[in-house]
Parts: C-alpha cells; sequence; structure tokens
RNA sequence: GCCGCUUUAGCUUAGAUGGUGGAGCGUGGGACUGUUAAUCCCAAGGUCGCCGGUUCGAACCCGGCAAGCGGCGCCA
C-alpha cells in the first residue's frame, strides 16, 4: 500500500531509466486514439506519462481514455529522460490501476476556468469548494509554506530554552476591549468565550517556566472586511520573566527572520512559482529591524502632511503610509498611555508613554507582531485597572500572579497567517489557511 | 457599526439606446501516432439571484429582499 516512488524524485533524476510505480492524480489527460498523455500529480510534483495502444492493450487505453481529471490511478511504467516532457522525465506506461475514479456527469469541478480571474481563490465559487481547491497548485504551494513556518516557529522556540505551553480555548474573561469576544453557550452560562489570545494565561505560568511559547488559534468577533483579518487565526505568542521591552523585541526580530530564512532553505521552488522575489525574502532573513519610537512616527507623518495628533494610535491607513519606504519590518515603540490597554507596563521613565511594541511589515501587509512589558507590580496593577474603569473582578487571578512574587516580564502576539500572507505575497490572508473563517464564512 | 460593488449555462464571461440570450472552458459523440492549458468538427446544457412594479413587451428601468465580494473602524 505504501507508495514505492514519488513524482518529485522520478522529476530529481533519482530512477532515470528504471520500472516505477506511481500513485496519484490525473491532472491534465489528452491525446489520440492511439497515444495517451497523462500529467500525474502526487504531493511532490506533478510528471508527464505516455500511454501508447500498442502497450498497453485496449482494455487499459479505453480506461485510460474515459478516466477524468482527479481520477486516481496506479500506474506503471519505465522512466525515460525526455526534452519534451515537462520537467525533463516522462513515464512510458506498462500497465495501469484505475483506483477511484470521477463521474463524467459530475466532473471536477475546480476548472481552469473557474481559476482564471482567480489567483488566490477569491470567487465565491472557489471558496464554496474550499475542500476540493485544496489540491491544486497555488493552494498546496500555500499549505506546504504554512508548515514551514509552523515548524520555523516551533524550531526557533525551542532552541532559545522555551518551553511550550498551552492555555484553554474556553475562557471567562478578556484580554482585549470585550466587544470582540465570541460568546459560547457553556451549559447555560452567559460569561464563558473563545480565547482571544494565550497571554493571561501565560502570565500565570511564567513564573514556573521563566520562558514559554504557543502556537494556537485566537478567535477575534471583529467584522473586519479586509485582507489581514480572520475570525480564527494562529497566534505564536511567547512570554518570558526577566525580560523587557527591547529583550522582547529581540526575539521577535529573531523570530521572523527564522521563518523567511527558513522559507528560503526549505520553500524556494514553491516562493518562485508564486512568483516571490527570493532577494526580498533574503532582506527580510538578513537585516536588522529598526525601531521607532511612536512620537518618531507622529512627527514623520506630520512632516508627510497627514492628519494625526500626539495620542491617537495609529490605525491602518496612517501603518500604510509610514510602511510604505520600508523595506524590512520596523517596529514602533513607546505608544502613549491613552492608546494601549491597562496590562502594558508604564515607562518609568515618562509616565505618558508605555513600553510596548508593534512589528510593522512592508509591502503594505502591515502589523504582525504586538508586544511589549507588563504592568508587573500589584500596586501599579491595581491602578492601572481602576483608571480604565474596568472590573477588577474578571481579573483576580492575573492581579494574584503578581500578588506572589511579581517580576518584571513580557512578550508578544505574532499573527502567523499574516506574516504567512506576507511572505508568500498573498493577495488576501485568506489564501494561506485551508478553512478561513471569517464573519461571514464558515463553510465548507 | 459604516460605505461601496457584484449576481446571465457546471465554471469564466459578452450582452449601447427595453423587442424572450452569444462565446470560451468543462461534459458527451467523432477525427488525429508526441501532446504541452493539444487541435479540429458536432451535440446537449439557461424560469438571466428572489419577490414585486412600470411597459404592448424587462437580463436591461424602478423598489424591496437575499447571497457574495471589496474597503473603513478595530486588531495579529
Amino acid at each position: 500500500m505504501v507508495k514505492s516512488h514519488w513524482v518529485g524524485e522520478v522529476q530529481s533524476g533519482m530512477y532515470d531509466d528504471q520500472e516505477v510505480e506511481l500513485k496519484g492524480w490525473i491532472y491534465r489527460t489528452r491525446g489520440s486514439n492511439k497515444i495517451r498523455f497523462i500529467v500525474l500529480r502526487d504531493s511532490t510534483g506533478t510528471i508527464q506519462c505516455v500511454a501508447k495502444r500498442d502497450t498497453v492493450g485496449d482494455e487499459i487505453f479505453e480506461g485510460l481514455k474515459g478516466a477524468l481529471i482527479e481520477t486516481s490511478v496506479i500506474l506503471n511504467g519505465h522512466v525515460n529522460v525526455d526534452e519534451r516532457a515537462p520537467g525533463g522525465h516522462e513515464i512510458v506506461v506498462s500497465s495501469a490501476t484505475i483506483v477511484g475514479s470521477v463521474n463524467p456527469e459530475n466532473p471536477f469541478p475546480i476548472t481552469q476556468s473557474a481559476m482564471e480571474n482567480a489567483d488566490g481563490g477569491e470567487t465565491e465559487f472557489l471558496l464554496d469548494n474550499r475542500h476540493l481547491y485544496l489540491r491544486t497548485g497555488r493552494m498546496t504551494t500555500m499549505l506546504k509554506l504554512r508548515s514551514s513556518a509552523f515548524g520555523a516557529i516551533h524550531s526557533y522556540f525551542r532552541d532559545s530554552d522555551f518551553i511550550e505551553y498551552q492555555a484553554p480555548c474556553f475562557v471567562a474573561g478578556a484580554v482585549e476591549g470585550g466587544s470582540t469576544l465570541f460568546e459560547v453557550p457553556y451549559f447555560g452560562r452567559k460569561d464563558v468565550y473563545l480565547t482571544q489570545s494565550w497571554q493571561l494565561y501565560a502570565e500565570a505560568a511564567m513564573p514556573a517556566l521563566e520562558k514559554l511559547y504557543t502556537i494556537a488559534p485566537s478567535f477575534r468577533a471583529e467584522k473586519s472586511r479586509t485582507r489581514r483579518h480572520l475570525t480564527e487565526f494562529w497566534h505564536a505568542e511567547m512570554e518570558m520573566a526577566w525580560a523587557g521591552n527591547s529583550d522582547i523585541m529581540e526575539h521577535g526580530e529573531g523570530l521572523v527572520r527564522h521563518i523567511a530564512q527558513t522559507f528560503l532553505d526549505e520553500r524556494t521552488p514553491e516562493l518562485e512559482s508564486l512568483g516571490r522575489d527570493l532577494d526580498l525574502i533574503a532582506r527580510y532573513a538578513d537585516n536588522p529591524y529598526p525601531r521607532m519610537r511612536y512620537d518618531e512616527a507622529v512627527e514623520t507623518l506630520q512632516g508627510m502632511s497627514v492628519d494625526i495628533e500626539w495620542g491617537q494610535d495609529l490605525d491602518y491607513s496612517k501603518e500604510k503610509i509610514l510602511t510604505q519606504d520600508f523595506d524590512v519590518p520596523h517596529f514602533l515603540t513607546h505608544y502613549p498611555k491613552v492608546a494601549k490597554p491597562f496590562y502594558h507596563r508604564v515607562d518609568p521613565d515618562d509616565e505618558k508613554y508605555v513600553l510596548c511594541h508593534d512589528l510593522l511589515a512592508p509591502e503594505g501587509y502591515g502589523e504582525i507582531i504586538g508586544g511589549g512589558e507588563r504592568t508587573w507590580s500589584e500596586e501599579e496593577i491595581l491602578r492601572r485597572i481602576d483608571e480604565e474603569g474596568t472590573p477588577r473582578d474578571a481579573y483576580e487571578f492575573y492581579i494574584d500572579v503578581r500578588r506572589f512574587g511579581g517580576v518584571p516580564h513580557g512578550g508578544f502576539g505574532l499573527g502567523v497567517d499574516r506574516v504567512i500572507s506576507w511572505l508568500s505575497g498573498a493577495e488576501h490572508i485568506r489564501e494561506v489557511i485551508p478553512f478561513p473563517r471569517d464573519s461571514r464564512r464558515v463553510t465548507p
């Protein structure tokens, strides 16, 4: 049952002039009454297979003639090096078995025309048929990049002695403003939500593990309809004891550069197939990411005659103007206290600011990391909660962490899908996740 | 929460000024011994998103509804 040969291996020249057995799906098929060309696809690539009536006999030939796109087959044959075949290798078929056929009355719906004007798979039809669109080239490429990104995150943190730690998805409180929480019916209770962040629970484990990370889904009930938003997204978060804002930024930069380098190491053909400029990715992997204070960003924007006042948060329209000349991601630090929630630590050098950072990706992709130092003393967290008029009850356990040996600490959250979207050059974040969830779509 | 756009065959779409709809791909049949998104010939396939209105007559004009998409705010 297990495969003995893979298309990618054959195309690499491993089996030149040898007999192989390939298992896969028909990607394209064409031919005459005497000769049939079948382009076979498996997870490693495609290869042209030639079946001649004289060689395979009438029964097999007729079977292959009637086999439509996405029919699953086992083909046995000889590997020929042949310039006429795409990839330079070709299988001369000696025998064939059809494993799973496709009914002509219901052919595979993802046709060339279905993808014609929708390279990113953004038509209603392709979104409705996402379960079938997954096996097409562009989607397969995105899923491979995605796998490399997840692997890179794990290897970065583990190589830096972080411990993987899991938080619950059902939570009874909010990290961000309450309006973006998904309520979950929970045995009749009305105060249960899907988590928006691992952070609060990570802070509870921080005194135990000191350096910890996770990759987990986060949920935000934002009705945002943009190329950057999903309601369910994958969140890579880290929390670190005895660390300041710049220590945390170093890890944020290190992580993103490591993901970019992993893409170059593992997925060069995939990036090229997407038309991505490899020099650009190399620049993201090799160069340091500059840091800019909020004040400097505001001054820069004001210098460009953008209508912004000190104290305003930088929304996407401002980020976009600011990042249009960036050639690598930039950190923005030291936002005004009034623009950020209570858990950000106030800058002891100037109480107007908090010790936080956002990492903004270039090419118009916007924010990919948000993080900073946490308010870590009991006295200060109580003052900040009261200042914001937030009820203390919801954060009892969070405050408790500070009652027993609080230490300086902090962390960040990275939008994994956003990073993949940016590095792959996707038009929309939906392109890089198999079954995207937004405010209007939860199927398939 | 706000603003905008779209909806014609399985898919992608053409249909100025209102006169019951064309094509390409796919599918079926036929031709072809080397194709590269093969090509050529033929055929089937459409209550023009739904409801109502104007009109002798609506895919087209008007109103409502629905679904989808794009963007803003907010964020990763």
